[in-house]
DNA sequence: TATTGTTATACTCTATAACTATA
DNA sequence: TATAGTTATAGAGTATAACAATA
């Protein structure tokens, strides 16, 4: 077993470049999307509704707030990409794309398809090893 | 070659996977300085300056903006933790870290060092493979 | 003319707390 | 009493633009 200095290095070595890879995901996301003028967050909310959603619900599936889905829902409602219907418990409002909505969603999903992933640069079995990894390191 | 839906879906199931073990390890980060009371940048800028350095060189080691630098500088020297010294070039400033700021920086590599690393789970010869896919994947 | 650092300002993303209406 | 959504506000982290001093 190696001394804990160099362990820790290495843990640091490592935590540092998943930030780094993380954030060229993330800026190859906002480049995908920059065409299309809409705002990253609204972006990504848009990309979950393909099918109608409680704002509770894509709060969680966010991992945000609820209070900060009000004002994204507000936000695309004004632009006209989704609308609030009414769930059966009346308390709940849906989130449903319209058709524009739908429209603009697939486009946001073509872009995305179509841009060149970082993670193409690896053959398919290190694909499925840095997923198991990554899988393995997020566990519990 | 499987069809390429197939592989988009990969492709972003593992960026999904690289923004969750970046966020861990920054949470990891920022639980491991939380006793010390220094906010996240500061600590992030105090931990760069073992050896003085100029402003330039530390905004684009932290890559930010210079005029960021200006601010956590000020805030840093404020508590008592940098002296800001004239280099050579009298443009240049040197951000140098007092006695203070380096006992304090001492005690945030202890703490950081201590704290239980979420890659510790993996094996030496994972931790060796997931760091050299992840330089794979961020090489030019 | 190009570079270092500074200032003032503004932006993005998100949370907290207190509230309303249902359940 | 607990949950869904809303409102107003506030915070963290960081950038932009215009500038002064120096090279």
């Amino acid at each position: 077993m190696p001394d804990p200095e160099t362990r820790i290095a290495e843990s640091r070595r490592i935590s540092r470049l998943l930030v780094l890879a993380s954030e060229r995901a993330k800026s190859g996301f906002a480049a995908s999307i920059a065409p299309f003028g809409l705002p990253i967050p609204l972006s990504r909310a848009l990309l979950m509704l393909g099918e109608p959603m409680s704002m509770r619900d894509l709060a969680d599936l966010m991992v945000v707030d609820p209070s900060y889905i009000t004002g994204l829902a507000d936000q695309l409602e004004a632009r006209g990409l989704i609308t609030r219907v009414p769930g059966a418990d009346r308390r709940v409002k849906l989130l449903a794309a319209t058709d524009d909505g739908h429209t603009l969603r697939a486009s946001l999903l073509a872009a995305l398809t179509e841009r060149e992933m970082p993670v193409e640069r690896l053959t398919a079995p290190e694909r499925a090893t840095l997923a198991a990894l990554l899988e393995r390191l997020l566990a519990e």
